[in-house]
DNA sequence: TAACTTCTGAACATGGTGATCAAAAATGAT
DNA sequence: ATCATTTTTGATCACCATGTTCAGAAGTTA
């Protein structure tokens, strides 16, 4: 699946990130590019919000693609280089939530983009790596929660893309409980 | 603070959790309200929708009131009535999400109606209850991040109230890796 | 140059938003 | 019950973003 750079895409995640609703003839100007062209490409409003949102996910989906579907032989090392991949996207993530969440097919989307990451999850749980008393489906909800709590900090400029990583996976491994040793090496 | 039950605002949440597009009209019908009166009390539809968050975030403020502001002596206990507390507000919070960000003013409410929370953390921090080598505001970043993924999975069907309540104060103080024993009892 | 595709600007219809206002309905006080 | 006040209502209007259509311009490929 190769991602391509759309000129309007690029324009709407800039115009839309600081106006949420800004009007198609903004994004056309800030793309360079006729309304018309805009309509062209994207018969509705919508369906450039909606194009926006799979853009994101597609990005997602090529980090997530990175998890090896092996045997789990460095479960934290993956588990943060993925992590660590995942964080430059938060800006275009901001879409997933605006968007008209309707019964649109996003969800079957997610489905697919997190495939890779629920089936490595399951692996370690069944291998005795993640603890077995929690549905699959927790495992994967909370880890995405987290790192959608990162997306927001790093945006507000609370934390940086390095430390936010870590801070996911070190919650998410480990729990806020205070304990001597940390589970994933600094 | 008293949360009153507007006709309009119920009708608005009902209607918009369907169609988040829908138009004032629709919702003057379904609150059994003319579409100027409407008008006369949310001078705009923006304005319906700030409300419709503002509700929200009192509602998880009268929550997070519960929170005691004295000594933290049954730490998970009153963590776990919290969460629950918060469970049924799942809902009402998807607004919170989907509003044009921008740069309104729900941060600063954010901030206001999660100050106990951020206070009953940093001091159970102080206390060597939880982790100190993580930033308190990540603390509370993180509690609300698994907090929202635990409405998403109770709004999809996946998970009932009590249990997406256990899960998510279970997550957060101990993370997903196997241990023997959880930290909170069940 | 010629065939073809994409982009563009203009014009138009539609529909939701927001404002205005006088009449109607509901509320409240005496 | 009467009167005064407030709220609601329906109707009308202007405005603007969306979406459509189309002929011509601009760019591309052969």
């Amino acid at each position: 699946m190769v991602i391509k750079n759309d000129r309007i895409l690029e324009a709407a995640i800039e115009v839309l990130a600081i106006r949420p609703n800004a009007t198609l003839q903004s994004i056309a100007n800030a793309a360079g590019v006729s309304r018309t062209t805009i309509f062209n490409r994207y018969s509705t409003r919508e369906d450039l919000l909606a194009a926006l949102a799979i853009d994101a996910l597609q990005r997602i989906g090529q980090v997530m693609q990175g998890i090896p579907s092996g045997e789990n032989t460095h479960f934290d090392a993956v588990l943060m280089e993925i992590t660590r991949g995942l964080m430059p996207l938060g800006p275009r993530t901001t879409f997933l939530r605006i968007l008209p969440g309707q019964a649109n097919d996003l969800d079957a989307h997610w489905e697919d983009v997190v495939t890779p990451l629920a089936s490595y999850i399951g692996r370690a749980q069944v291998e005795g790596l993640l603890r077995a008393d929690q549905p699959a489906r927790w495992l994967v909800a909370s880890y995405i929660g987290l790192l959608f709590a990162a997306w927001d900090e790093i945006v507000a400029g609370e934390l940086g893309q390095v430390q936010a990583a870590r801070l996911v996976v070190d919650t998410w491994l480990s729990g806020v409980t205070h304990r001597s040793s940390s589970v994933v090496a600094t």
